[in-house]
RNA sequence: GGCGGUGUAGCUCAGUUGGUUAGAGCAGCGGAAUCAUAAUCCGCGUGUCCGGGGUUCAAGUCCCUGCACCGCCA
């Protein structure tokens, strides 16, 4: 059986993501993940949230609250968002869980037997006020070229100058505002990526088959300037997994703990771990190490494009630097960022929909089905109301919600909630079955390529062909005359409506959940014989006419929406 | 400034290793049908493939250059 370790980028803890986080990582590995699950695989789908670093802390105390109870808070209300959009992770993690301390002092430890890890002193603006060392971007002060007076350690927002925290004039704690900073000295591990540059150059030159998007980004990183740069995996927080040479202490580092980018994506390994404690697995090595069992495993990371030079680079690095048999990432598919009406969604401005506001306005499918056939695979792509209204009017409700309506009504008017015996299949049935072995061959080949767009479309054409036939067909027509062809047609266009059923489950599972119930089976064998499944409701199996499976959404609901989501977030 | 991405019908996008009259969905127009959520089905697209050079028997598809938009710059 196939085996398939799918990961989605984890999103911090920091608050509620909007569309454009969920489309970029976590929806499309759900798709990727239900797909798979249904044509019989084993599948791994894993998913955690990010929650260590200084925007954790200063949320926690803008919340009031100790941050390790914020975390927990907000670790909720991100699962429970998740399953609310159908989101089916085996196992949703936390970065900040006893596993993946000791995983990630692991790594750390091994990394540093192998030579590739060094110890640099620099020197870090301190704030006696708040007792802490400040990140660059958490001290601001006035811009020694433009005079603008909320500038940052980082950068002037202003002018766009790059600066140093010690360039600004009378700088200041962006976290207490108190200006009784000082420099000080200290030390901080660096991972020696440029060691590792080689080797990883060779890994990513051998991934041909990979989106422009993932490789150019990496050999970017690889080639630019003076090459792979090492990187700090160390800061001066309380927040996080605290520095240790795997179960040793690590002197000199004490007080210290590992930076986010370091720690976050061991996560994926350690949510495994989770898993298997939690109960719900039993052997988490066989995935994720070579020598135990994971070497035939197909492992696939999604991730928004932001996220892909530590998924290329510096999480490889970590993985291969330590020396032992851990899986590396066969395939990373990348997304674009979806813009929201003409602008960026934006967490910090409330801009766009966020997720609790989706799930309060629509259901999880209606969202799912236009993201997924709108991802931005190939570029940024745009998220209108005007078109999400018409997408999910057109798709859903008139091409597949109005042929399961349409079908299932006539059928009871004419013979009753029960599959119609009598007269058989003709030409015009068997190219309809030729015409539907081949989209679904065409389907399955983008869901493996993860075409998504492609495959949406041939989903859709799909459905579209039920439609035509059932035109060109015309039961209404031939009931007056030829009853019993008739029943032939509905015979098979309510086995057809099985069959969207289980191939769009996917995409939209609640819809199809509520297909198959209306159709009274619970085999949702994923067809490989079109013809077969087209005929495994028999003559006489009673069904029910469901509810309206997709309600449209109207012009006031639009307009109302388009203007309750147009500005700050309440 | 450097690097990367994008630029194809009103809108959203496909266009594989260069090869026949550049395609699909939506919207629009005309028709059929009336089982259905006024849903469905059929028919209708001469668009400077961003501009300009070049390579080639042949370029949306490769090379150079200019423009526009977007992103990244540890």
């Amino acid at each position: 059986m196939k085996r398939i370790l799918i990961t989605s980028a984890i999103p911090y803890i920091n608050g509620i993501k909007h569309l454009g986080n969920l489309i970029g990582s976590q929806l499309p590995a759900d798709l990727y993940a239900r797909y798979h699950r249904a044509r019989g695989a084993e599948v791994l789908f894993l998913c955690a949230t990010d929650e260590h670093g200084t925007p954790a802390e200063l949320a926690a105390a803008k919340a009031g609250k100790p941050v390790e109870d914020y975390c927990a808070e907000m670790h909720l209300v991100q699962a429970k968002i998740a399953d609310g959009f159908r989101l089916s992770f085996d196992h949703f993690g936390r970065s900040s869980s006893a596993q993946n301390h000791k995983l990630t002092q692991h790594f750390a430890g091994k990394l540093a037997e192998a030579g590739l890890i060094e110890e640099i002193s620099e020197k870090q603006v301190y704030s006696n006020a708040d007792g802490r060392f400040l990140p660059d971007r958490y001290i601001e002060g006035t811009c020694p070229n433009c005079g603008y007076d909320k500038a940052r350690g980082d950068q002037c927002e202003n002018c766009t100058k790059q600066l140093d925290p010690t360039d600004l004039i009378d700088p200041r704690s962006a976290v207490s505002g108190s200006t009784d900073l000082e420099v000080r000295e200290t030390k901080h591990l660096y991972l020696r990526q440029s060691q590792m540059k080689d080797k990883l150059d060779a890994w990513i030159e051998g991934k041909t088959d990979w989106p422009i998007l993932t490789t150019s980004i990496a050999k970017k990183w690889l080639h630019d300037g003076d090459g792979l740069q090492d990187r700090g995996i160390t800061r001066d927080l309380n927040w996080g997994i605290p520095v240790k040479k795997g179960e040793d202490d690590w002197p000199g580092m004490e007080g210290k703990v590992f930076y986010v980018w370091f720690d976050a994506p061991v996560e994926y390994i350690a949510s495994a771990s989770e898993w298997v404690d939690a109960g719900k697995g039993t052997d988490w090595e066989r995935w994720w190490r070579t020598d135990k069992g994971a070497d035939d495993v197909h492992y696939v990371q999604f991730m928004g494009k932001d996220n892909v030079p530590f998924h290329t680079l510096s999480f490889p690095a970590t993985i291969m630097g330590s020396g032992e048999p851990w899986k590396l990432v066969d395939y990373i598919k990348s997304f674009n960022y979806l813009n929201y009406d003409g602008g960026q969604f934006s967490t910090s401005q409330g801009r766009g929909v966020f997720m609790d506001q989706a799930l309060e306005i629509l259901p999880a499918d209606y969202w799912r089905w236009w993201l997924l056939s709108h991802v931005p695979e190939n570029s940024d792509s745009e998220f209108t109301w005007e078109g999400f209204q018409a997408g999910v009017n057109k798709d859903l409700a008139d091409v597949l919600g109005n042929l399961v309506s349409r079908v299932t009504k006539f059928c009871r008017a004419k013979f009753g909630e029960v599959v119609p015996e009598g007269g058989s299949y003709g030409p015009a049935e068997l190219a309809l079955i030729v015409r539907l072995q081949t989209g679904l061959d065409a389907y399955q080949t983008h869901m493996d390529n993860i075409e998504i767009r492609k495959a949406s479309a041939e989903l859709r054409a799909l459905w579209v062909a039920g439609n035509e036939y059932l035109q060109e067909a015309a039961p209404w027509t031939q009931f007056k005359t030829d009853p019993e062809g008739a029943a032939a047609v509905v015979r098979l266009a309510l086995n057809l409506i099985r069959f969207y059923g289980v191939i769009s489950s996917p995409f939209i599972p609640d819809a199809a959940a509520s297909i198959l119930a209306a159709m009274k089976t619970e085999d949702d064998t994923w067809p490989s014989d079109v013809g077969e499944a087209l005929s495994l409701l028999p003559a006489g199996h009673a069904f029910e006419v469901p509810e309206v499976l997709f309600a449209k959404i109207t012009d006031e609901a639009r307009e109302d929406w388009q203007q309750r989501f147009s500005g700050i977030r309440d």
